[in-house]
DNA sequence: GGGGTGACGCGTC
DNA sequence: CGACGCGCCACCC
């Protein structure tokens, strides 16, 4: 299992209407120091399809500026599709962010 | 093979 | 409360 295959992995478990934040998916994927190597992974995303990096979040509950898949206006519409208020292109990660240790 | 960078997170100043 | 630095891993030059 490579890091990366973790990470989507992680990113694949976000149920729908729910969003996490790149610190959840670290951790999920088995170190939060991996922030970086998420936003990477994300990045190359080899399975968009399957691979919702659009329900990732940064820590803030912003969308992330970088999202050139389709503009990051293109994020927050797929977003709210599943229920997820985008206020300002951020979510409110009280009320929306995934929490695993709860399933 | 070495160095720098990147869709980030958290602690400290 | 705002800004800066450090840390982690993978990829590109």
């Amino acid at each position: 299992m490579n890091t990366f295959q973790k990470i989507y992995e992680a990113v694949k478990r976000i149920p729908k209407g729910k969003v996490a934040t790149y610190g959840q998916i670290a951790t999920l994927a088995g170190n939060v120091h991996w922030s970086r190597v998420v936003g990477y992974a994300l990045h190359v995303n080899p399975d968009p399809e399957n691979i919702h990096c659009y329900r990732v979040v940064n820590r803030n509950g912003e969308v992330s500026s970088a999202f050139a898949f389709g503009g990051k206006n293109m994020q927050i519409s797929l977003l709210e599709a599943e229920g997820i208020q985008v206020e300002n292109g951020k979510v409110d990660l009280e009320k929306y962010r995934w929490r695993a240790e709860n399933e």
